[in-house]
DNA sequence: CTTGACAATAGTAATGATTACTATTATAAT
DNA sequence: ATTATAATAGTAATCATTACTATTGTCAAG
């Protein structure tokens, strides 16, 4: 078993994840975290992501599009992503727990959870939409 | 507006994906229709499978993992993914509609969908699980 | 049945995201 | 202070996918 040992570019890295907002992917950690750190590596970035997912301190999230994109906020919530612009933000709304059980009805495995994400128009597509 | 024109290798790949049930990535897609068509070109594959996606013949599925995966199954149906042995293959259950509506209910822009994953163990690994 | 326009192909080069490698540096226990 | 080794910076390599280009195939018109 190896030992973890302390690193002020892994704290940093967690700590911007806990603090922002906008699901970052890893080179956007990159370009914010090295205003702070000049020379850190995009390597770096990329390993610390993996362990800190790993240790379940953050979450990784699939845009369906891109990059993945990662998250500090570890209460189970929901996502969406614009069609059109591509903005990714979280949903406001209950846990779709039940779910598991339907899938689960006909099906001789175990399900252990889902990945959802939801799609269409954000706000500001919707209404330049509508000016149309 | 340009005129689509027959060609042998799209209709082979087209036909291979309303047959299988195997979800094939683009690479799988590749070695299956060069038994048909030895020469036939990676990028021949991946351009014939972004342009039937287009015209809504096939559909694109993410694993969540590695490569895209594609399916020439319309139906609207859900997907699981095994956790150790990466199978992936279809459930059988309804249509989850209702959660767009849930997902709607506190967000100002338009929901139009959705894509769900489950996740868990399959059949077989779940049977491993419980032999230890 | 030719011919000609241009869609589609094969083959290869390029891209973008991510991982792997290696010599050097930082951490932390003794 | 010394030392073992985890973590880093910098770079090379990999993987999935897309872009490019010269050649071939399709098909409508003469």
């Amino acid at each position: 078993m190896t030992v973890t040992k302390f690193s002020k570019q892994r704290e940093s890295i967690k700590e911007y994840l806990i603090h922002t907002k906008e699901h970052p992917t890893a080179d956007m950690v990159y370009l914010n975290i090295r205003q702070k750190f000049p020379n850190i590596s995009l390597g770096t970035v990329y390993r610390n992501l993996n362990f800190l997912e790993e240790q379940g301190e953050i979450v990784r999230l699939k845009d369906g599009i891109g990059s993945d994109r990662f998250d500090g906020n570890l209460e189970p919530h929901y996502h969406f992503v614009c069609r059109k612009c591509k903005k990714f933000c979280d949903l406001e709304m209950n846990s779709l727990e039940h779910i598991n059980t339907l899938a689960a009805a006909n099906f001789h495995g175990r399900i252990e959870g889902h990945t959802t994400l939801f799609y269409g128009l954000c706000e500001e597509c919707f209404e330049d939409e509508r000016k149309k």
